[in-house]
RNA sequence: GGGCGGAUAGCUCAGUUGGAAGAGCGCUGCCCUUACAAGGCAGAGGUCACAGGUUCGAUCCCUGUUCCGCCUACCA
C-alpha cells in the first residue's frame, strides 16, 4: 500500500486533462440501452455549433453534470447526450460577416456555395465548444454527439413537417408577421424583444369629406403610417365620434378617401383622442380590425423597412411627396411626413410619448410587422395536451414558481411562424409547379445590401404547395416536371423541439428511444422556456405520445457581481476557461453549483471563485495529512469500539451523506454543496483531524489503528460523495490512497446508514466544541500565546455533561493546549483566575504576569448585558397567562430550563467579574 | 396594463410545517502550532424594507405601502 507523495497545493492543470483523457478511453461516459440500472437520461440543451462556452453554458452543463455523475455512481444506466444546434440566423450572420469582410456577400455566392461555406465553418470551429465542454468535465456520451442539421435529425424534420402538415397543422398564408429588416426574415413572436422608448404622440386631422371645417384627430406614434391607412375607428358608444360612422374622411397627403368605422374592441375611449387610424398592412391590431371591416391592406414599406415607391403609389399619396420619400428608412421619412402635415396645418400636437418598441433578439434592430406568406404551425392542438401535461403533473417544473408562467403562456399563444427567409437551416420540404402556380411566383430583380443583382422570389398566398418527404417528379395536375421548391428554411427551434426524441434515432424505433424517453430531466435556463420547452412538449407529445422529459429544473442567469447582465460589449464577462485556467475546473463547477438557488438570478464575482479553489487545496491537503498517517497499521473493529473522534465523524458524515441525496433529489444544488462544504473544512478539518493528531503521532496510542482506517474510510467516502461536484480533485486524491479501484467515476455513491448514526456522540462534541471554544477565548483574552502551555479548570451544573466532560477530558486538553483538572467550582482557586460561563459550563484559566484585564472584563460585562436582556425576554413570556395556557408544554419547558440555565450563567458570570475588578485592583 | 420574484450582517445569499437570527466572502486582532498562510484561532457587525393585522408568540402567515428585478402585453 505505497501511497503517492503529494505536492503542498493542489495543482489542477496537470490534474485535469489527465484524468479527463483517461475517462474518456476507457469508455465511462459511453451509454448502451443494454446496459444494466434503471435509465437516467439527459439531452443537453445545444449549443450553437459555432459558438463558445459562456459562463451560462458552464452552470447549465455543471449541473447537469452533477446530475449525470451522480446517477450513475448510483448504479443507474445514464445518458447524457450531447449536441449543438445549428442556429440559423446566428451562424448565417457570422458567416455573412465573414464574407463581407472578404467584399463578397452570399448572394455573390449563391444559395449552395454560401451553405458549403457555413458547413466549412461549422467544420473549422464546430469543436471549439465540444473541447470546451470536455474541459469542464463534463461525461456526456461523445459518441452519439448530435446536430441540429445532421442526416438523422434533417429526416425527423422532414418527417414532422410532413406530418404536422398532413394533419392540417401547418399552414401557409399571408400574415403579418414581425419581420427583421436587417437579416430579411420572418421571426417568431417570442424572437421579438421588447424595449421601452421614450417616443412621440402624433394628433393628427383628418377632415371629414363633405365638410373639411369638420375635423376627426387621430393619435399615432408612428405618423409615417398614416399613408396606408385604410379607415378610422371610433368607439361605437361614443357619443362625440359615433355620428361619423359610416362617413368618409380625407386622407391626408393623399388623393384617397377612408371610411369611419366603429370598432369597440379596437378603440379605448379614454385614450389618445378617441378616434384610431387604421393601417392593417403595419400593426397587428389594425390587422385584425381590418380583418373585422374588410378593409384593404396597403404596404407603404418593402422588405428593407424603406418607403416603397409602388406602394405609396397603390396608396395614392401625392407624386411630390413620393419623390422625396421613397427609399427613405423611417428615421429619415418621419421629419418629412410631419412637416407636410404642419405644411397643411393638419398636425395638431405631438407629445412625449413612452412605449414600447420591438427588436431582433438576434440583431437588435427594430422591426417591422410585415404582410407576408409564410409557413405556421396551428398551435392550440399542440398546446392543449401540452397544457395538461403539466397541469396534471407528468411534467415537473422546478422551481415550481415557474408552471404558471408555462400555463400562462401556453393557454394564450399563437400561431407560431416557422418560415425564415434564410438559407442556412432546413430548407422547407415544399414544392410548387411553375406552371400551375406561375401567377403565384413572383420574381423580383433588386439588389443586395452590397450591391449584387439578385432575383427575390415571392411566393404569393394561393401558390399551392407540394408537401412531400422528396422532390415530387410529376404535377398531379398538369403533369409538369418544373418545380421550384420554397426557398425558405425551418426556424432553428422546429429542429430543436424534436431534440429529446430526434437525438435518439426517432423516426426510427431504435432501442434508444425504448429505454431512454420519456428523459429524466430537463435542465435549461428560463430564456428559453418558450422558445425550447415548450416546443419540445407539444411536439414530444403528438409524436411520441408521452412527454419529452419528467423534470424540467430551471436555473438561474448568470450576471456579474453588480447584477449586470453579461454582455461582450459592457466588457463584463466572465470567461468560464479563463477562470478554469486560473483557479481549476472544480472551482469553477463548485462555485456555480453552491450559487444556483432557485429563482434568483447568479451574480458571480471572480472572488467566489478563487474561495472555492482554496477549498479544493484544503481538501488537497486534508488528503495529505491523510498520507502522512496511512502507513501505519489499520484496523477495522465495530464501531461503536472505536474512539469518540471517530463514531463522531462517521456519524456526522453520515448526516452529510443524507443531507446531499436529499437535497440532490430537490435539485437543491445550493444545498448540497453547502452541506459538503460546511462538514469537509468544518467538522472534518478544522476538528476531527485535530482531533485524532494525538493518537496517530502517539506510536503506543491503542486508537490508532482503527482511527487510521476510519481516516482513510471517510476520506474515501467524503470524496466519493464530492465527486459530482468536484470530478477531478476527488478522482486525483482518490487514485492514491490504498485499495483504490479503477476509478472513482465508476463507484457507488455513498448512501446513508442508520447504524453510523450516533446522537450521543453529536452531543458530547458540541460540549467538546463549547469547552474548546471557552478556552480559545481566555487564551485570547489573556494574550497568552496559542503554543504557550495553560492550566486550566473545567465544571459543568449538569451531572451528565460533567461525565461526559470526564471523558472528553484529553480531546479539549489537547485542543486548548493544556492541562485540564474537573473540579467543581467551590474547589477553585479565588485568586487570579479568569472565569468564563455559557449555559452551565465554566472554565477557568490562571492569569499569570502581567495582562491587562479590561478585554476580559468588557467581555464578561458584554455577556451580562445581552444574558440579562434574554432574561427580561423569558421572564416576561413566562410571566403571560396566555402563554401558560396556549404554548405547547414542551416550548413553555423549554424556556424555562433556558431561564434556569441563564440565571445560573449570571451568578457565575457575577462572582467572575468580581475577581476581576479584584485582580485589577479597581 | 397584467403576472411573478426579491428586499435578512459591509457584499452575495441560506433560513421547509411561526417558539433563542445563519453561512460564505470581506473586515479587526493574535499566530509561519510539523496537512494547508490558498492556512489557524478569536472577534466586531443585523428594530430580518415600511405600516397595519392574525397569534400567547411573526424574519416566517394575511393586507397595504415603498423600492428593485424579471417575464408578459395590441393602449393607438
Amino acid at each position: 500500500m505505497r501511497t503517492r507523495q503529494l505536492d503542498k497545493t493542489y495543482d489542477p492543470k496537470t490534474v485535469e486533462a489527465r484524468w479527463y483523457q483517461v475517462w474518456s478511453d476507457r469508455g465511462y461516459f459511453r451509454a448502451s440501452p443494454d446496459n444494466p440500472g434503471q435509465p437516467y437520461c439527459i439531452v443537453i440543451p445545444p449549443p450553437n455549433v459555432t459558438g463558445s462556452l459562456h459562463v451560462g453554458h458552464a452552470l447549465n452543463h455543471s449541473l447537469q453534470d452533477i446530475l449525470i455523475r451522480w446517477r450513475r455512481m448510483q448504479g443507474r444506466n445514464t445518458l447524457w447526450l450531447p449536441g449543438t444546434d445549428h442556429a440559423g440566423i446566428a451562424t448565417q450572420n457570422v458567416v455573412e460577416k465573414q464574407l463581407m469582410a472578404e467584399g463578397s456577400s452570399r448572394e455573390a455566392l449563391g444559395r449552395e456555395r454560401f451553405i458549403e461555406r457555413v458547413w466549412q465553418w461549422k467544420a473549422a470551429s464546430g469543436n471549439t465548444i465540444i473541447a470546451q465542454q470536455k474541459q469542464l468535465g463534463e461525461s456526456c456520451d461523445w459518441d452519439r454527439l448530435r446536430f441540429t442539421m445532421d442526416e438523422g435529425l434533417s429526416k425527423a424534420v422532414l418527417e414532422v413537417f410532413v406530418r404536422l402538415y398532413e394533419d392540417r397543422l401547418i399552414y401557409r398564408g399571408e400574415r403579418l408577421i414581425n419581420w427583421c429588416p436587417r437579416c430579411l426574415t420572418a421571426l417568431s413572436d417570442i424572437e421579438v424583444e421588447h424595449e421601452d422608448v421614450k417616443g412621440k404622440m402624433y394628433s393628427i386631422a383628418y377632415p371629414l369629406e363633405q365638410d373639411s371645417t369638420v375635423t376627426l384627430t387621430v393619435a399615432t406614434t408612428r405618423p409615417e403610417t398614416m399613408l396606408g391607412d385604410t379607415a378610422v375607428a371610433v368607439h361605437p358608444d361614443d357619443p362625440r365620434y359615433n355620428r361619423f360612422i359610416g362617413r368618409k374622411v380625407r386622407l391626408p397627403l393623399t388623393d384617397r378617401t377612408i371610411p369611419v368605422v366603429g370598432d369597440a374592441i379596437l378603440v379605448d375611449r379614454e385614450f389618445g383622442t378617441g378616434a384610431v387610424k387604421i393601417t392593417p398592412a403595419h400593426d397587428f391590431n389594425d390587422f385584425e380590425a381590418g380583418e373585422r371591416h374588410q378593409l384593404p391592406r396597403l404596404p407603404i414599406f418593402d422588405h428593407r423597412a424603406l418607403l416603397d415607391s409602388e406602394g405609396l403609389k397603390t396608396a395614392g399619396v401625392y407624386a411630390d411627396l413620393i419623390s422625396n420619400i421613397a427609399g427613405n428608412p423611417v428615421s429619415k421619412a418621419r421629419p418629412q411626413i410631419e412637416q407636410a402635415l404642419k405644411d397643411r396645418g393638419l398636425l395638431v400636437k405631438v407629445e412625449d410619448h413612452k412605449m414600447a418598441i420591438g427588436k431582433c433578439y438576434r440583431c437588435k434592430t427594430v422591426v417591422e410587422p410585415y404582410l407576408s406568406p409564410q409557413w405556421f404551425i396551428k398551435i392550440k392542438p399542440l398546446a392543449e395536451p401540452a397544457i395538461q401535461a403539466v397541469e396534471r403533473g407528468r411534467i415537473r417544473i422546478i422551481p415550481e414558481g415557474w408552471t404558471n408562467n408555462y400555463l400562462g403562456w401556453m393557454r394564450d399563444i399563437k400561431d407560431w411562424c416557422i418560415s425564415r427567409q434564410i438559407w442556412w437551416g432546413h430548407q422547407i420540404p415544399a414544392w410548387y409547379c411553375r406552371s400551375c402556380n406561375s401567377r403565384f411566383i413572383h420574381e423580383q430583380l433588386t439588389t443586395s445590401a452590397t450591391g449584387t443583382p439578385i432575383t427575390r422570389i415571392t411566393l404569393l398566398q394561393g401558390a399551392v404547395p407540394i408537401v412531400a418527404r422528396s422532390a415530387p417528379t410529376q404535377c398531379p395536375e398538369c403533369l409538369g416536371h418544373d418545380f421550384l421548391r420554397d426557398p425558405d428554411v425551418l426556424d432553428t427551434w422546429f429542429s430543436s423541439g424534436l431534440w429529446p426524441f430526434s437525438t435518439l434515432g426517432w423516426p426510427e424505433r431504435t432501442p434508444e428511444l425504448k429505454a431512454y424517453y420519456p428523459t429524466s430531466t430537463l435542465v435549461t435556463g428560463l430564456d428559453i422556456l418558450f422558445f425550447w420547452v415548450a416546443r419540445m412538449i407539444m411536439l414530444g407529445l403528438k409524436f411520441m405520445g408521452d412527454v419529452p422529459f419528467r423534470d424540467v429544473y430551471i436555473h438561474a442567469l448568470v450576471r456579474d457581481a453588480e447584477g449586470q447582465k453579461m454582455s461582450k460589449s459592457k466588457g463584463n464577462v466572465i470567461d468560464p476557461l479563463h477562470v478554469m485556467e486560473q483557479f481549476g475546473t472544480d472551482a469553477l463547477r463548485f462555485t456555480l453549483a453552491s450559487m444556483a438557488s432557485p429563482g434568483r438570478d447568479i451574480k458571480l464575482a471572480e472572488e467566489r471563485i478563487e474561495g472555492y479553489r482554496n477549498f479544493a487545496n484544503k481538501i488537497w491537503n486534508a488528503a495529505r495529512f491523510a498520507h502522512l498517517y496511512l502507513d501505519g497499521p489499520r484496523t477495522s473493529g465495530p464501531l461503536n469500539e472505536r474512539s469518540f473522534p471517530d463514531r463522531w465523524i462517521v456519524s456526522r458524515l453520515n448526516q452529510t451523506i443524507e443531507t446531499v441525496g436529499f437535497e440532490l433529489e430537490a435539485y437543491r444544488f445550493d444545498r448540497a454543496a453547502a452541506a459538503l462544504y460546511h462538514f469537509i473544512w468544518h467538522e472534518y478539518c478544522d476538528w476531527y483531524l485535530e482531533l485524532i493528531k494525538p493518537s496517530l503521532q502517539d506510536a503506543a496510542s491503542a486508537d490508532a489503528p482503527a482511527t487510521r482506517q476510519t481516516l482513510v474510510d471517510t476520506l474515501e467516502t467524503t470524496l466519493r460523495l464530492l465527486h459530482p461536484f468536484m470530478p477531478f480533485l476527488t478522482e486525483e486524491i482518490w487514485q492514491t490512497l490504498p485499495d483504490h479501484g479503477e476509478s472513482i467515476v465508476v463507484q457507488p455513491y455513498p448512501t446513508p446508514d442508520a447504524s453510523r448514526r450516533s446522537a450521543d456522540m453529536e452531543q458530547q462534541f458540541l460540549l467538546l466544541e463549547q469547552t474548546v471554544s471557552l478556552l480559545r477565548t481566555a487564551r485570547v483574552l489573556l494574550n497568552y500565546s496559542p503554543g504557550q502551555p495553560i492550566q486550566f479548570v473545567v465544571a459543568h451544573d449538569d451531572a451528565t455533561r460533567r461525565e461526559h466532560l470526564k471523558g472528553l477530558q484529553p480531546y479539549f486538553a489537547h485542543l486548548g493546549r493544556g492541562t485540564a483538572d474537573l473540579i467543581p467550582t467551590s474547589s477553585w482557586p479565588t485568586k487570579n483566575l479568569l472565569r468564563l460561563v455559557s449555559e452551565g459550563l465554566s472554565v477557568g484559566m490562571t492569569v499569570a504576569g502581567d495582562v491587562d484585564l479590561q478585554k476580559a472584563l468588557d467581555r464578561i460585562l458584554k455577556q451580562q448585558e445581552e444574558q440579562a436582556k434574554e432574561i427580561g425576554r423569558l421572564e416576561g413570556k413566562l410571566a403571560s397567562q396566555d402563554f401558560a395556557a396556549k404554548a405547547p408544554p414542551e416550548v413553555v419547558a423549554d424556556h424555562r430550563q433556558r431561564l434556569h440555565s441563564l440565571r445560573g450563567d449570571q451568578s457565575m458570570l457575577a462572582s467572575s467579574e468580581t475577581q476581576l475588578r479584584a485582580m485589577r485592583g479597581v
